[in-house]
Order: C-alpha cells, then sequence, then structure tokens
DNA sequence: TAAAATACGGTACGCAGTACCGCTCGTGAG
DNA sequence: CTCACGAGCGGTACTGCGTACCGTATTTTA
C-alpha cells in the first residue's frame, strides 16, 4: 500500500481522465480528486493544466543549451546535429508516454500549438549558436543561420514523428541519416588549417540543365574559395 | 461625428490600450469600455482577445492554399515560393499595423506562440503541398518536401522580421533573393523533355577537402541520373 | 523540546470565454 | 400604417483556469 507521489499521482490520473473524456473535457478538479489531493496541490507541481503533459521541456532546453555551450564540434551544424539527437533520444527514453502525448497534440490544436512552440524555442536556440558561431553578421550569414536551424529541426522533428507514428524501429540511425542530409545541404567551409584540404579537381556528368547546378556550384566554390584563396576556373 | 464600425472601434481601443498598459493589463471589459460598447459586443466580432490582434491569418492562409491549388509552376518549390511572397505583401500591406502587432508579440509570450503556430500552419500547408506534387512516396522524399518546407518559411520569415525591425527598405527584393538560396539548396531534378537539358560536364577547382563536398555533388548526381538515365563517372 | 521547513487543503478572487435572453432599431410586405 | 422579422447590441449568469493568501499537519533540524 505504498503511496507514490503526489506528483506522479497527479499526472496518472490526468492521462488516464484524458482518455477516458478527452482533454478539454477534463478539468483540473477532476484531476486533484481522481489522485486524491486538493485542487492546490495540482498547482504546486504543475504550472498549468498543459504542463501536466509537456513536464520537462524546460528542463531539457537547458540540457541542450548546456551541451551547446560545452560542445566543441568543428562545425556548428555538426554541433546543432549532435544536440538535437539529445531531444531524441530523450523522447524515445520517454517510451510509451511519448506516444500518449503525441496522440493528444494530434486531436487538441491547444496542445498542438504549445508544442510547436516549445520546438520553435529549440530552433531559435540552434539559430542563436549558429549565428554566434559563424561570427559573420551579414545578412546573408544570418539567413544561412536561419535556414540551417530551421532545417535540423526539421530534421528530427520529421524522424520523431515517423517513430511516434510507429513508422520507426531505428530513429536513432534514422536522425543520424537525416541529418547527413542537413549536413549536406549546407557544405561546410574547409578549415584551411586541415591538411589534405588543398585544391582538388571534380568532374562530373549530369543530364541536369547546367542553370540548375549553378547556384549550388557557385555556393560551394565561393565558400572554398573565400576561405582557402583558390581561383575559380 | 461619424462612427466608425464596431469592429474598427474595437481594434483601435483594444491597441491604444495595449500600448498605454501592456496586453497583460488590459482586460476585455476595458476594451470593450473604451470603444463605448459593451463587452458582448467584443466577443462578437472577436473570437478571442488574441484575435483582435490576429484577425486575419485564416483568411490569409485559405487565399494561399487557393494559391497552391490553382498554382501552374514548374516546380513544387517555386510555387511555394511564390506563394510566400504573397504572406510577405499582405504584412507589408498592413504596414503600421504589422509592427505594432511585432512589438507586441515581441514582449509577451502568449503571443509571440500563437504567431508561431500560425507559421506552423503554413509550413504544413507547403509541406503537404510539394509532397503531394512529388508524388513520392518515398521516405527520403518526404523528408526533402519536410526541409523545403521549413527552408521557406524561414527565409521568409527572417525577411519579414527584418522588415518589421525597420532594418529592411526593399523586403520584396530580398525575399526573392532568399528564395534564390533556397533553390539553390535544392537543386531541381532537369525535366528530361526540356531541350538543351543534355549532358552536361562540369569542373571546377576548390580548396574544400572533397569529403565535404562528396554529399552535395552526390546528391546532384543521383537525381539527375535518375531523371535522365546519365552514367557518374 | 522548540522551532522551522515542507507539504497539503480551503477560500476567495480576477479574468477569459460561452450561453442565453431581452432590447432596439431599421426595413420591407401586407 | 403596421406588423413581422432580422441584425446588431447590451446584460446576466455560468464554467473553468490560474493566482493569492491563509491555516494546518507532519517532518526535520537546531
Amino acid at each position: 500500500m505504498s503511496k507514490p507521489p503526489a506528483r506522479t499521482r497527479l499526472a496518472d490520473a490526468a492521462f488516464a481522465l484524458f482518455d477516458e473524456r478527452g482533454y478539454e473535457q477534463t478539468t483540473i478538479d477532476d484531476i486533484a480528486e481522481r489522485a486524491g489531493l486538493g485542487r492546490t496541490t495540482f498547482f504546486r507541481h504543475y504550472r498549468s493544466k498543459e504542463e501536466v503533459i509537456f513536464p520537462d521541456h524546460d528542463r531539457l532546453l537547458e540540457l541542450i543549451r548546456d551541451r551547446l555551450a560545452t560542445s566543441s564540434h568543428s562545425t556548428a551544424l555538426v554541433a546543432v546535429s549532435d544536440a538535437v539527437r539529445l531531444v531524441l533520444l530523450h523522447y524515445i527514453d520517454e517510451g510509451d508516454l511519448a506516444r500518449r502525448r503525441y496522440a493528444l497534440t494530434s486531436k487538441v490544436a491547444a496542445l498542438r500549438d504549445r508544442e510547436i512552440a516549445s520546438v520553435a524555442r529549440y530552433q531559435r536556440l540552434f539559430r542563436e549558436f549558429i549565428a554566434d558561431w559563424m561570427g559573420d553578421p551579414t545578412e546573408s550569414a544570418s539567413l544561412r543561420a536561419e535556414l540551417m536551424a530551421a532545417s535540423v529541426v526539421a530534421a528530427h522533428n520529421h524522424v520523431l514523428r515517423r517513430w511516434l507514428r510507429g513508422e520507426s524501429t531505428d530513429p536513432v540511425a534514422e536522425v543520424d541519416e537525416a541529418m547527413r542530409e542537413v549536413l549536406a545541404l549546407f557544405p561546410a567551409p574547409a578549415s584551411p588549417s586541415e591538411p589534405g584540404a588543398g585544391t582538388t579537381i571534380v568532374a562530373f556528368r549530369t543530364g541536369q540543365n547546367i542553370d540548375a547546378l549553378l547556384p549550388s556550384l557557385r555556393r560551394l566554390v565561393e565558400e572554398g574559395a573565400k576561405q582557402s584563396g583558390t581561383r575559380v576556373t
């Protein structure tokens, strides 16, 4: 007859009632009553009705912030890709709880919006990190940081949702693959000190119209040249 | 002594009070009183306190949906880039109102979250459009659609926020440039029927490590080859 | 053992949003 | 002219979230 801590009992009661009646049909009084506690106690453990569903978003965000702060990766994008994996692992760690939450956010617009707002905070964190890391205050670099952050988050969400829907058996491998895709979108400028990073000649044939390729090539070449001083022929 | 319509008076009163006391310090009773109307009338014109700030997000979303539905562009990404420009133009059209809203969303977390949720709806619309357009149900294509939609939205937001902050004098030109950046990230597969789209040989020199380039090149070549049957050497 | 910290319950309040009812103008049909 | 009807507005009352404050019991620490 041991008593689980109040916080746990409240969460259990809440999810049970959400499953039975739905989120909006459940009041906080209902939850407290089912948990055998007072209404005041609920708010002592959770700031709002929504927070019982997203209990540790703040904590996770801080975790990611620390991870980035102490990160020592070769490029900003790799550091962010690495950090975002922590988020995925956190969800996977929650297991069934994450799936129940997904079921709720799929049905209740208010919860979906809340989830989206949380994700946006990660994206903002990433964007600021990348921008700081690049140290380049130009408008072009700023846009690039924005695109990078958005892509990483989108890739993560894509894999996460697949896993939440039960469409993925190995989400960690998938997120690695997805991050490779993102890294491929944003080729890293070469570090000049790196040995073996000399001039390289690449030739390939393609059926694509040259115009379709040009912007990508120009971008690659420009960024390589900016760092190493090679000439574009 | 002409009387503006109630809806307008309510909006004016609301923004005036938000400026004076802040959003959270203003109650709906305050707004109705200042407008010389009853509280009931407020809710007859606006579903919530937030909606007086975002009055026509739904309408704009439908506008974009229609635009996409009747779009006849060469690629999905171009169609979406075109549609997203409508959003930017809408904001620019609002002029000072958009800037006042931005000032509010910058300060009030609840409003920022709401704004983000609205943006996410555009992104979802774009993602679905792109996925449908590609018609390719593979996981890779799905991720690609996700990345495209996220990038277009991120680029738009970037330009929009610059304009809202008064950092941009020609946002339309900027969004066009930003969209070119996004298009460059996702090279379009060549249409085989297009004349002049034969085999092209490209050679260039770069200071980058070949490994850094390889994923990008592979992606370009694969997609070109898939369509036109050229061989990669 | 006294005091202080911790955890819980209860009451009361402010405000958002909903439901419902009643009033007053038009405006057009008979 | 009058009656009916619909549109726009106001008022009252209610539910429910979230906050503030106070009182009480149990445990911990000095």
